[in-house]
DNA sequence: ATTGTTTATCGTAAAATTACGATAAACTGG
DNA sequence: CCAGTTTATCGTAATTTTACGATAAACAAT
C-alpha cells in the first residue's frame, strides 16, 4: 500500500476519491493532466495495492476507498510511528 | 515522505531506527542484504524527505527519526484519511 | 606519517516505472 | 444491427530508480 501510495499521481486520485466517492474513471480523467489510459493503469495499481475497489456500473465503473484496508493501514502506521 | 517510504527497503530502515535509535550507517548496513553505497544511498533519500537526520560522529554517522517531521506526516495522513 | 575504519559520492548497468496512442471489450440507445 | 460511450489492455518509448564496485574524504590509533 505505502509503494502504490508514494506515486504523486496515485496520491492524488486517493484525495480525490475522499472528497468524490463513487466517481467514474471519466470523472478522474478529466481531473488530472494525464491520459485516460495511464489513469486507468494508476487505478489498477491502487486497486491491486487494496486502496480502492470498484464496481462496474454498466460501461462505466465506480471507484471508491477501500475503508477496511485503509483502517489497517492507519492502525499499523500509527502503530510504528 | 511518502515517495521515500514507498521503498521496501527504505521502509526496513525506518522501522529499523525506531528499534535501534542513534545507531550508525554500518549497524544498518550490517542488518540490510544489499551493500553499503546502496544503504548510503537510500540514508540520502530519507534525509532528504525528512524522515531522518543524521549526526557525524567522528568516522561514523548517528542516524535517528526526524520526530517532528514524523509527526506531521502521521497529522497529515490521519487528517485524510 | 601510515594504516585502518567508516561513510559518502561517482559512474554506470540493469531493472522498474510511467506515459502514451492504438485497440479491444462491454454496454447503451436509437 | 449500428453508432456512440466508457473503460481496460497491449505494445512500446522515455524516464526514473535501484544496485553495485571503485574511489575519495574524514577521522582515529599506532
Amino acid at each position: 500500500m505505502l509503494k502504490a501510495l508514494g506515486n504523486p499521481i496515485r496520491f492524488e486520485i486517493i484525495k480525490f476519491l475522499v472528497t468524490h466517492p463513487g466517481c467514474i474513471t471519466g470523472d478522474i480523467v478529466e481531473y488530472l493532466p494525464i491520459a485516460q489510459a495511464t489513469v486507468s493503469q494508476h487505478l489498477k495499481v491502487l486497486k491491486e495495492a487494496g486502496w480502492i475497489s470498484g464496481i462496474i456500473e454498466g460501461t462505466a465503473t465506480c471507484y471508491q476507498l477501500d475503508e477496511k484496508n485503509i483502517t489497517w493501514f492507519r492502525s499499523v502506521v500509527t502503530d510504528i510511528f
